[in-house]
DNA sequence: TAGATTAGTGAGCGATAACTAACAAGAGGT
DNA sequence: ACCTCTTGTTAGTTATCGCTCACTAATCTA
């Protein structure tokens, strides 16, 4: 019971609160009601500040848009070398999972695949711009030769991507049961070994 | 209108015809009216084949699950070398994945996340077993010295998956506009040439 | 301090969810 | 032709969904 605020503040709070509660009950199932409840306002209240659901959704997207940015921003500008870049990049995206865990259960909602169409570009946007940083940093190692040429920094990013969301669907399947970054991280060293490798040298017995 | 059908028949109809509108309505918002009125009877007769929703989607996981082991068992015995082995189980898995285009939403529903934790079991055995075979397959590949060796075949084998699942995500949010199979064995190659490339052999550049 | 603005309320709308109860009708065996 | 088991129906239950309405009460401003 805090009674009346600003709508400015709850805007925050109830955008917060269904961040939390999607990843506890699921984006789909997350009813309004539920919100309300949880933050201790009736459900209509709710569209006091939201026009409709779709409209509240689309405001935790942004939420969570902008402070993935921030991170990648931080992550980039604290790594000055190519190959530190690589990993704080990676490393931010690790955290951030693993500080919104609803983050891979929305981006299969039918809120954002069907229903929703504007919250559907904001992610695909937001992948298509960690995706575009990724290249650049390999691209940079690659020009540094710390990287092998015979794989395109597309390519690679698209591995490197893939490798973050593999780790974060087995998190989740396996109830959370290990540390993402230091899971992701770990791996991630394993395939920055395979990429450092020399190139075109092949062992004997393979043709 | 095809008229009375005997349990066995219906139940697998029920099944199937779950698996499709999944992918068309979303597993978290798929009722069982929608399913009823897709196949031609009422929706009170759904319950007349299953005790629950619950159990239905159940019987909708198993089905995936004998699928998706018949389609491995098949990959397996149709090749011997333990590369071609490797290539077919990936194969498999990205074939069945573009025939069932709702299995990625459905690991992350609240239906298997939340509810269902028998459904999360099926699927988590499932991943474990592909997993199993995938190291199988790399360890007998690493023992012809078709592949490096610094690398375990439990984390080789996890980044594989990785490929597979993250090239599924990307079909997924970009309204699958390429062939899943295609571009999943593309990068398959890609990886596999990381993989096969001599160890140890740093470029004199990289300290 | 009066008046306007704005955050919040309780009651209730129509739609839809999973599921039940009572009853009808097709199919096979005798 | 009758009986029985099984597959199906129609009608109805309770609960919950997003959202609207008429209204109250706290805060801001003149």
């Amino acid at each position: 019971m805090v009674g009346r605020q600003s709508a400015e503040d709850r805007k925050a709070q109830i955008v917060a609160e269904m961040l939390r509660l999607a990843d506890e009950i699921g984006p789909d199932r997350l009813s309004t009601t539920d919100v309300a409840r949880a933050i201790g306002i009736s459900q209509p209240a709710i569209f006091r500040h939201f026009p409709t659901k779709g409209a509240l959704w689309l405001a935790v997207a942004e939420d969570i848009a902008a402070r993935l940015r921030a991170r990648w921003t931080v992550a980039e500008q604290g790594a000055a070398a190519p190959e530190a870049r690589l990993r704080a990049l990676i490393r931010a995206q690790l955290t951030a999972i693993s500080e919104t865990p609803a983050l891979p259960s929305i981006l299969f909602s039918r809120e954002l695949q069907v229903n929703n169409p504007a919250l559907r570009d904001v992610f695909r946007g937001l992948l298509g711009s960690f995706q575009g940083r990724l290249v650049a940093a390999i691209r940079d190692q690659q020009a540094e030769s710390g990287l092998r040429h015979d794989a395109s920094p597309q390519d690679v990013a698209l591995l490197l991507t893939s490798l973050v969301q593999g780790v974060a669907i087995r998190w989740t399947l396996g109830a959370r049961n290990f540390s993402l970054e230091q899971e992701g991280l770990r791996l991630l060293d394993v395939q920055l070994v395979l990429l450092t490798a020399q190139e075109g040298v092949i062992n004997e017995e393979t043709r």
